[in-house]
DNA sequence: CATGCATGAGAAACCACAGAGCGGG
DNA sequence: GACCCGCTCTGTGGTTTCTCATGCA
């Protein structure tokens, strides 16, 4: 496999990684820690605490955690070569092995029985890719829909790091990651949403880019903030070098990645200091706008939205590229979601009702309906040829065939004691 | 960088015929 | 209404052919 290969597959899994960042099925504010196949459901770690020590048979669940640190690089060349999990149904067909000269040392012998260990082990995780349906996620809505900020400010902690996303966000991650998924598979999802939720995709109301999958050139100014870095080489402040650049945020932090070796909520802790670790390190780099951090081989830009805003403040001109700040219209909303409460096991506190155009929550029976079907429909979807007629298919197994195409049995010559055992 | 060739993967076509479905008597 | 008959259409699997994507020179 190619390096280059191997960078799109990495990119490409850190935005997936970011697309699937979900959160908690429970109280539906917290990020996702747990996946309890039980339950099919993932919970943060406060919602899977409290439901899986209710009593000794929810106990006894298995969960598996959710990876909520950075795409991990790779530690060797070995590792290159091992695509990640969600990447083998939509590898890219084998090409023509060409006559190179073999390396040096042993040829690798390609197994001649199919790896059945392997196999189910692929198999098992397709399952557990089964449940990565999309799912509503306030932060994904954050990036929709900036929220005023005083929105931001009710929001918890934890929810914080998403609100200060860009709102480009939903745009630039997918390309600057180098994650280009088909017009064919978009189109599909699409079709997918709008056949369970029951809306047209040209509806206004219904915003499918809004998810940041499709590339719109003509949306492209619409809700971005313009960002110029500072430079300060040498203490000497420089004009701005930079006008609407895309600031590559850390697409991979939330990545669905299956730790089965981590089988304790206890060790969760350690990971949790560890991105506090991380984080605390970041604000102490301080300054204004971005700020670079290089953890290992790993560089992440995190934009500082009030720091950008201040700063833009003390000039005479504006960072939004139209003059103004995007303004979320509720109207553009569903109307199901408008005046929606926040439920759920977080005592029902009640936040903003602006969750960006596509928000999918609990709180609304008939939507939670149409999601549960959604799910479903895609769990039970069947990629395999589905036979109808049974006994057409036990005669056409009986047809006589030349060169796989059925013959006439009269012309189905009768000769020898084979053929007089033959059934016609 | 553009072009043409080689190659493989997947889709489509092809075939005969049993059986489903329908309308009329 | 139940039954029979005739007609049309559907769906089935293995192989070949065609189309498309990709790597390489």
């Amino acid at each position: 496999m190619s390096h280059h290969h191997c960078d799109k597959q990495r990119s490409s899994a850190g935005a997936l990684g970011a697309k699937t960042a979900r959160a908690c099925d429970s109280c539906l504010r917290r990020r996702a820690r747990w996946y309890c196949a039980a339950d099919d459901a993932c919970l943060c770690q406060a919602c899977d605490s409290s439901v899986h020590s209710a009593n000794p048979l929810a106990r006894r669940h298995h969960r598996l955690r959710l990876k909520t640190t950075s795409f991990s690089p790779p530690s060797s060349a070995s590792s290159d070569d091992a695509p990640p999990p969600w990447l083998h149904g939509f590898r890219r067909k084998a090409r023509t092995p060409r006559g190179k000269p073999a390396p040096a040392g042993p040829p690798k012998l390609e197994p001649l029985v199919p790896d059945l260990e392997a196999d189910e082990k692929l198999h098992t995780e397709e399952e557990h890719l089964l449940y990565r349906v999309p799912i509503f996620d306030p932060a994904l809505a954050e990036f929709c829909s900036p929220p005023a900020l005083d929105d931001a400010n009710a929001l918890t902690d934890e929810a914080k790091p998403a609100v200060q996303q860009p709102p480009e966000h939903a745009h630039v991650p997918a390309a600057a990651a180098g994650f280009h998924p088909s017009d064919l598979d978009l189109a599909e999802f699409a079709a997918d949403v709008e056949s369970l939720l029951g809306r047209g995709l040209d509806d206004d109301t219904f915003c499918i880019d809004a998810l940041g999958l499709m590339d719109s050139a003509e949306d492209d100014n619409k809700g971005r903030v313009k960002v110029e870095l500072d430079v300060d080489a040498g203490g000497e402040r420089t004009d701005f070098v930079a006008c609407d650049i895309d600031v590559e945020i850390d697409l991979s932090r939330e990545t669905l990645d299956l730790d089965f070796g981590c089988g304790s909520p206890a060790a969760v802790e350690d990971l949790e200091e560890q991105e506090a670790a991380e984080e605390a390190a970041m604000a102490s780099d301080g300054g204004c706008g971005t700020e670079a951090v290089a953890a290992g081989r790993r560089m992440t830009l995190r934009l500082d939205y009030e720091a950008v805003i201040a700063a833009w403040s003390c000039k005479d001109c504006s960072p939004w590229t139209d003059g103004e700040r995007p303004q979320f219209n509720p109207d553009d909303c569903w109307p199901d979601f408008t005046g929606m409460m926040w439920g759920g096991a977080g005592g029902g506190r009640e936040v903003a009702p602006v969750y960006g155009e596509l928000g999918m929550v609990a709180g609304d029976g008939g939507r939670e309906a149409k999601v549960t079907r959604y799910r479903e429909k895609r769990r039970t979807r069947l990629f395999s040829k589905k036979i109808r007629y049974e006994v057409r298919k036990l005669n056409a197994e009986k047809r006589p065939r030349m060169k796989g195409r059925f013959v006439k049995r009269a012309a189905f010559p009768a000769v020898g004691p084979a053929a007089a055992s033959f059934p016609f």
